[in-house]
DNA sequence: ACATGAATACATGCATGCTATCACAGATAC
DNA sequence: GTATCTGTGATAGCATGCATGTATTCATGT
């Protein structure tokens, strides 16, 4: 499996994405401190684009960040996870039903292709890659529904409840993962234009993702 | 009318309110460039805190910052509004119908405090004062949901579409406001606990909201 | 007149150093 | 023992300078 280099334009860039995947991976601990020099001289930057990224990170949830203290690693209680999950229901319900009026073939196939890609870094049980891939598919959804603004949200809060990964271990079951199914699902209810199926499937699948946050980690 | 001073507590924050404040009075033209040493000067302070707000108020989607090359004012299409108030429309009726089942009587007293002070500042015409009391009402409703998640989105998009006043005037009828008596009965549902009447005229009054977008700036 | 390309002016991205503020430990008072 | 005060170290906030990339202008050629 070839692992594509994460690609960016700026260090402020690079930093951010560095963080979110130490995150992801679990390398840190919920509520530990981020002193700006640490990162900055792990990362082999300065502290500038360390403030950057941080605050961008803030902007999702990820970080809190104290003015003049610092910031730390967010520690949401199971509520901030259900009131993240409220939210990210209305948003990817009202994105799947639009998308179920007016989704192209093109991004049908990016669907499919997804799944597929998804099925099988679970068989490979590549978390990274998983949860990549599996952000992926809502994010094609999102865009799918033309409407940018919204989308622009969907990726927002793809980034927080992805993050939430810390707290469980989405391979815990070893041979059953009802996501997957759940996609397959959702990208057949998108195909055949059937919206109000469309939003059952993904409220009914976004429920079961919170509740996969008991697994543990 | 005393005009309390805006509080901040460092500089970058200071920045961020500041062009929040020239957008919404009309000081700025959509689209235009807001190139980082101008404002730093204009402002007294160094580039480091201005490239911060700056940041912020495109993570608001106020200001479009492409990489290498510089900010500029957002200047949002009829289409981008659009999809923008279709976006604050779910958030603001999953908000209020929670709202309306648990609203605090401190809460519910706030509210009515709110559409006062917004009568007030209509009569003066007060554009300002107007859209700060006008956020405040619905910031108080999202505060109620006990969602912060939910709240913290709320905001956000209140940001954004208040930035949108650049393109109308809402004291363009000068004796009418229905806005002003959408409050009030919103307000009155919430006291009632009247969870579906609460979401039917918060829908209402966004749709009202975006059509108002069509009065001459 | 129009397109192409080089030169120049300009703006951003980042590193670094200084200052103000905060967190924490130890001392002092009660 | 608890609470409050105080000093010291650590950390974030900001200013500044340099390097890099971008936009604009103007010359050149067709």
């Amino acid at each position: 499996m070839i692992m594509e280099p994460r690609l960016y334009t700026t260090s402020a860039d690079y930093v951010y994405q560095e963080l979110r995947h130490q995150i992801v991976t679990k390398q840190m601990k919920p509520g530990q401190r981020l002193p700006e020099v640490n990162i900055a001289v792990q990362m082999g930057v300065s502290r500038t684009p360390v403030r950057e990224a941080l605050r961008r990170l803030a902007s999702e949830g990820l970080v809190l960040i104290i003015p003049n203290s610092g910031a730390r690693l967010a520690s949401p209680t199971r509520r901030e996870m259900e009131d993240t999950y409220a939210v990210r229901e209305q948003l990817e319900c009202i994105s799947v039903g639009i998308a179920a009026t007016r989704i192209s073939e093109r991004n049908l196939r990016r669907l499919d292709d997804s799944v597929l890609e998804e099925e099988k870094a679970f068989e490979e049980k590549n978390l990274e890659l998983y949860l990549e891939v599996n952000e992926n598919f809502h994010r094609i959804i999102a865009e799918s529904s033309g409407n940018r603004v919204l989308a622009e949200y969907v990726e927002n809060i793809l980034a927080r409840t992805n993050a939430y990964v810390v707290f469980y271990d989405p391979f815990y079951d070893i041979d059953d993962n009802p996501s997957i199914a759940h996609h397959k699902g959702i990208a057949l209810a998108l195909k055949e234009k059937n919206s109000e199926k469309a939003v059952k499937l993904m409220r009914e699948h976004l429920k079961l993702s919170l509740s996969d946050l008991n697994k543990p980690a």
